[in-house]
This record gives C-alpha cells, structure tokens and sequence, in this order.
DNA sequence: TGATTTGTGACTTGACATTTC
DNA sequence: AGAAATGTCAAGTCACAAATC
C-alpha cells in the first residue's frame, strides 16, 4: 500500500488507472500526450516524480521513465535530474512560422520576409535567362548536387562571406530550410542531442521535435551563446551537435564577434561537435561590421556544415540555398541531399546564377541593405534601443515586453487588434526565466507606409498591454 | 563457463571480447556495423543466435537483441524469429540510384530517366511564362503549399487520372522523392513498419534506412502485392503503413489491375495502415489500359497520401509533384512540407501549370508514350517477354538472368563493359530466394539509336555472362 | 555539508511467439 | 506432434549523478 495518501497531496496529474492497457509505457505516455495537447498540463507545469507517479499506478518507477522519455523525444516534455520533469514551452502547439494569408487588415510583423520590394529585379533576369539556348540542358536529372558552373557561382557568392571551398564540397539544395532538413537527416539520429541558444530559430524547434532530436539550450550573453555553458552541458551528457546563425541569431538579432566564435570552436573542437552554421544574415555583416570577422566554418572545416541561403539577400521564391561541407561528411550529405530532394530546379539556381553574376545580385544587396536601414530607422522611431541592439541591420528587432499573465495569449492580443508578432516563448525549446520579448519583422510589409502604421499601432497597443 | 566448446563449432561472427567498452550494446552493434561494412560479413550471413553470442561473451542475451536491433533499424540486419538473425542483401551499401556522370563510353540503361528529348517543348513554355507581368507574385514567400490557381491546374491534371479531391486538400512539393520524405516525416515515427513488396523502390529502401522505419516485405504474384501475405504478416507484428506503386511497381513492372487493389484496400483498412501510394506511371495506365480502374486513394481517401509526379509524365527537372490527403493527414502534411521545404519554387510549379492549362503537357504525354512504344519494341527485339511482361508502356523493363556467383559484382561486370544496369540486389529490403533480374531502363539515352546498340551490347554480354 | 529527492540509463528477468527438426 | 531453438519485447533491478534542502 502505498505510503502517502494522494488525496492529501494532490499529484499534478493523475492518469486514470483504469485506461491503462498493456504495454503500460506506452499506453501512459499516450495519456500524457493527450492531456498535454488537450490543454489539461499547461506549460511549465511540473509532473509527479516517477517514483511518486509509480507507487500510485503500482508499476515499477522505470516503467514511468520509459513513458516520460517517449514524450520527451517528441518534444513534449524535459527532465532535469535532481529536480523534476516538466512540461515544455511549446508542447501543445506547433511553432512553426509560415507565411499565413492574413485578412488585409492584419499588418504581419510575424513572419520575417525579406522586403520583397525587390523581387521585380528579379523579374528582369528571369527573361532574360529564358532567352538562352541551352534551356533544355537545365530541365534534365544531370548534376543532382548543382552544376559545375551553378556552384561556381556559388563560391563566387560566398567567398566575399569569407568563405574559401572548392566545387567538390558545396552542393545546391532548395532553401535553408531544406538545408537544415537535409543536415539532420545525413548526420544525426533519432534520439541525438543539440544544442541551441535558449532562444532560437522556431522552425529549427519544430524539426527538431519532428525527427527526435533532444535539444539542450545553452545559456548566452549578448555576444550570444557562452562558451563556458556549452562546456558544462557536453561534461554533463553526451551532445552531439550544435546549431548556431552566428551571422545574426534569430530571434535575438545578437551578432557574435570573432572572439566568441573561436572561444566557442574550441569547445566545439574539443568535444567533437557537429556544427550547423545557418548564416542566413552574412551578406548583412560580411564586410559592413568590423568585428565580424569569418564564418566558423573557417576555424572548423571538419565539422561544420556551413548554410547559405539565398532567400533573404536575393530572392525568396526560388528556394536556393548552398551548403559547404568537408570531406568527412561529403558522402552522407550528398546521399541525403538525392533522398530529400533528388535535386534542386535548375532552371531556378540558373536564374541566381545569372543575378550573382552579373552583379544583380550585388545591386539587390544594396537596396535591401538600405530598407532594412530604412525599417530600423523608423523601428527607433517608436521604441527605445538597448546599447545591446543586436545586429543593425537585421530583419527584424527583439523588443522587451513587460511580464504579463497573458502569456500564451500575447499574439492573440495582437493579432486581434491587427498586428501579427511572434511572442518570444514561441522561441523556446524548454523553458526559460528571462523576460519576456516580441520578435518585430520589420522586413515583411509591402512597403515602408505600412511598416510604419504597424510599428505605431504595436507601440500604442504595447501601451495598453502594460497595465 | 560456457557449455560449448566454441572452436569446435565456430560463430559466424566472432566480436572481439577486448574491444567491447560500456554500453555494451553500443559498442557491439558498432563492431557489428564496421563488420558489415567492411565486407568481414557478407550479405545474408547468418549471425550467431543471441543467447549463444551471449554466453561466448558471457552477459545477458537480451544485450545481444539490443545491439541486433540497433543495426536493424540502420537496415543492417532482419531478425527471424524461431529462425534466425541475418545481414541485410544491401547493408553493406547506399543502393541509392541517382543520375551520375558517365565517362562518354558508358550507356546509361540503369537510371531511370524520362525520355529527356521532349524537354524542347518546355523550353518554348519557360518563354512564354517569362513574358507574364505577374512574375513578382512568384517570387515571394506566399502560399507555402500551393498557389490556388496551380492547385486546381493539378486537380485538372489528376482527374485524368481519376482522383477527385478538392484545393484544400493537395499539396505542391519538390518531385515524387521529396513526397515521400516529408509523408515519411510527417506520419511515421522511427522504428515504424512499413510493409512493401520484396523488390521494391530503391530510393525508398535508402531513405527508410535514414529515418530507421523497418520495412517488411511481402510476398506478390504477377498481379503484384498478395493480399493474404499482408494480412498474415500484420496479424504477426504492428505494421504501420504500406508504400505500393500500383500504376507500374518499380523494378518490376507490374501494374496493379483494380480487383488486386479492391483485395488490398480491404486489408488495409482493416489493420488500419497508412497507404503511401506513388502513382507515377498513372499517365501511362489510365485512359490507356483496361483493367487499370482508379487509384487507392479513391478506395480509401481516409488512409492514403496520394502521390503525383510529373517528372516522368512531364518534366523532370522542374520538380513538381503533387500530393493528395484527406482532412486527417492534412494538418501534419502541410507541417512537414514546410519544415522540409517551407515551398516549392512557384516559378517552377507555373511553368507546369502553364504546360497543363494550354494542353502542352498532353501533347508531351503523347510524345512520351510514343517513345515508350518504341523503346519497347526495341527491346522485344533483342529479348523475349514472358507473357507476365508487366506494363506495355513502362520506362524499364524487367528482365530475368541468370544465376551467377559473380552476384554482388554482376553491375560492375556490365559496367566495364560498357553498359549501366541494376541488378535485383539493389531492389530488396531483406532476401529473396527468387531468380535474378536485371533492371534496365529504356528511358535514358539521348535518343533510339544509343539505346539500341545498348541493348544489342547488353544481349550480347549476357550471352556470354551464362557460361 | 550531507542526506534526500529525483532523473538516467544499462543490464536482467521472464513471458511469449514462431520456426525447425 | 511436440520439444528445442530462436527472436521479441515489456517490465524490473540496480548503480549513479545532479539538484535540493
């Protein structure tokens, strides 16, 4: 019998008994599932010890651990030895962050574009390029990891990023996205560890929780992830890769110094890490800021897969990302790429190709460099900076919101009132104490116009939200 | 100590003591997997039963089923119960088919391509497209799962094929590849079952090896897939889904007449398996062959992803295909297209949807039929058909050899001698006893000619290859 | 500081199903 | 036809590590 009685100390959740079916794990962890998805376990709460929750179910206490690991590897919940498990941030919902069809009176500074103003110049290439005879050549299954010329190209692109490869180790995939899926799949497995700043990139949550992958935050600083964190975690477990978008991190819009990048390779280095470097803000940095300094993928060529994607610096629609890789890892990742994609439209890298050499490409940079200064500008206009601002020249702002109890209903606050934002627990892989942030796109309206009505009425509703 | 005297009746496999570190099961299922890998253990080795490696290594039996199900799930090793524990036909290697480059002597007849020469006509389309004053509305991030207009465009172009479905329910992806990664992604877990025929898709063994589903082949006659081998097989463990490709099964040829697939459906429904169904010679079948009758999807809307290609039927270097579900996948598909591919480029998916509403894309069905036919009768030429031939149309042909003990190095021997094919090896997921086959596609070569004196080089080697 | 709480994970036990002989 | 061989899998035992009090 057991020792406490329960109906004293309630536990935070009691499964019914008699819905219990053999195999007990199994048949328990789809219980919690269910509960959690279904709004009964909100977010943050703690569970009943195992050992607690074992003596009211009469079952062995590892038949718990079994039940709760299940439901960790999907994402739902985090254990913390010593302490307790607990319901994650975003277990009951998908933070995936799609471009939505809003109603027209919904201004989006959710989703980050990349101030698709620009897209007519590509309009211009695009005929161009359907003037060429050799079309037929692009419309076949040849060069499944991209032309020789394509990639080319694509050295071409990133060199001025500060990165040096050959045509051997960069391939062509549709979009970072894609490159992220890809990565995972050719170097991880199920059940693998990452670590991730506490904040990080939604869709990197949602993939990661699609594929079973365990992701361990690591705390940071504003020069973004410290080094001395990711040591402890790799002493405390086994980790086996981490991902990082040194360039400008998203959604803190933090740019780590080259100092901070080495201190970080050599934890990287010394406990063998697999790095995924998502540079998606590079083209912003690479040569406008003074401390930036190189890609990572430069101090650790041989573990690195390095990420850059053409989506934000010269067209979103043509879904072309490259991806740089060594040796060691060219085999998996170009088996990966065939079993993902087969490969990448040709016809669309043949259109970037054409806009990066003829220096297009450079010429679309520019303007979007100068509305992403536009867009901060008038960001300042509405709200007061940190010293600590981040990346100048970001896409979108992580603006400090006050504490509030509408929490989980904060975007819906918004939205209701006509703008969409990203509250900052969407951007949480387990749970965190910091306060709370919005994620500002500035980079997503149709034109500077709106943006600013936008910024306005969040600043007035921002307002109203603090009392 | 142990009863057997070990040297007298040695193990398969015999891992050495010293080298094994803690985790035990880790560590021997990774000597086990260099084993295989560098060819110590040959395909269809049968390894030591569990509990005797177990006592030869003096722990636990259920170590050794641990360190075995590790390399099952690679796709290393199947288990037989009562029978025994053996290496996979294909362990040892990636049996990933893709387009490679060929030294100019070579004549590809392995991978399957699609008549590449109709290409010029999508030229004159991409040329068109170009012209259109709306390009920018490609170019952005709208839509992730399909613009409505080339949504219906794929409706138009199903319905030939007798789907009925409705804009909510399609999706736009990246090729037939890319379907089926994301329906893997989205609605199987690892360590799922998926039950598919002996000889199946080799991309599809490859990408199930990645994300560790186990599949389970099963028996078929000349009608394809045996209802009752399914039943017995799901009856006997929890299989999940089933992956058929009942419009021209890959390598075999066969096509899957309606009352097979009204048997299959049955089974289907009742253990409740997900059905992936690549239908990517259904422009060869529908409208042109009797008994082809519909889809599955039309059977049982409720449990199939419905997969559409038109790299075969229309172009293939554009990588467009189309999915179908019902209300109950939908959710968990439109999720894994975006964290896959967040979208399909639009410029590509409106070249098609071009090709499609101006008739273009009929007329190169028409073409590729034509070229079908004609690849066909070349091959009746140097080759007899058995009257269970398979599809009349098929882009390859199945065709029996026979045994040899060159076996793994039966590719390489073609290879050297100037011709590229697949032997049957590469097509299991586990072992067969039936006869060797060679797959050999008439789809590939730049033109009629090339492909004739491939198959008169290739009659002639295996003339020679019998003695 | 040290006992206690709490989670982790490898290995062991034992029931069971199928195949072989 | 039945005993033995063989694989599968859930549940239990146990050692240990970190956090809390």
């Amino acid at each position: 019998m057991p020792f406490n009685s329960f109906d004293h100390y309630p536990m935070s959740w009691k499964p019914n008994k008699n819905q219990l079916r053999r195999p007990i794990y199994r048949s328990l962890a789809q219980l919690l599932e269910h509960d959690i998805n279904h709004g009964f376990l909100a977010p943050g709460t703690k569970l009943p010890p195992q050992r607690e929750l074992a003596d009211y179910l009469d079952v062995n206490f590892t038949t718990i651990t079994r039940a709760y690991k299940l439901c960790e590897l999907k994402g739902l919940l985090y254990g913390v030895t010593g302490n307790g498990t607990f319901v994650g941030a975003n277990a009951a919902r998908s933070v995936t962050i799609s471009k939505e069809h809003n109603s027209n009176k919904v201004i989006d500074l959710g989703f980050v574009a990349s101030y698709e103003q620009t897209n007519e110049m590509v309009s211009e290439v695009i005929k161009q390029v359907a003037e060429k005879n050799y079309l037929e050549q692009l419309l076949n299954y040849n060069d499944p990891s991209g032309i020789p010329h394509h990639k080319l190209a694509a050295l071409n692109w990133m060199q001025t990023l500060g990165i040096q490869a050959d045509t051997e180790h960069v391939a062509i995939v549709s979009g970072a996205q894609n490159a992220i899926a890809i990565t995972l799949f050719a170097l991880f497995e199920p059940g693998n560890r990452i670590a991730v700043d506490v904040y990080t990139y939604a869709n990197f949550i949602e993939i990661s929780k699609m594929y079973q992958i365990r992701l361990v935050p690591i705390l940071g600083d504003e020069h973004g992830m410290l080094p001395d964190a990711l040591e402890e975690q790799c002493q405390q477990m086994n980790i086996d890769g981490v991902f990082l978008m040194p360039s400008c991190a998203n959604p803190t819009t933090i740019m780590m110094p080259i100092k901070r990048k080495m201190e970080l390779a050599h934890v990287i280095q010394k406990y063998a890490l697999i790095l995924i470097e998502d540079d998606f803000h590079a083209f912003l940095s690479a040569g406008t800021i003074d401390h930036y300094g190189q890609p990572m993928y430069q101090m650790l060529p041989n573990q690195t897969v390095y990420i850059c994607s053409t989506s934000k610096s010269i067209c979103s629609g043509l879904r072309v990302a490259y991806v740089v890789f060594n040796e060691v890892f060219k085999s998996k990742m170009i088996k990966a790429i065939y079993n993902v994609n087969v490969k990448t439209s040709s016809l669309d890298v043949e259109i970037i190709t054409e806009l990066i050499l003829t220096g297009q490409a450079q010429k679309i940079v520019e303007r979007k460099k100068q509305l992403a200064e536009e867009g901060s500008q008038l960001f300042r206009k509405y709200f007061s900076l940190s010293p600590q601002a981040g990346h100048p020249l970001s896409f979108f702002r992580w603006l400090p919101i006050p504490q509030s109890k509408k929490n989980l209903l904060t975007e819906r606050y918004f939205l209701d009132n006509g703008i969409r934002v990203f509250h900052s627990n969407r951007f949480l892989s387990s749970f965190s104490k910091e306060p709370d942030h919005l994620r500002v796109a500035l980079s997503s309206t149709s034109n500077m116009e709106e943006l600013k009505v936008g910024l306005k009425l969040l600043s007035e509703l921002l307002n109203l939200y603090q009392r």
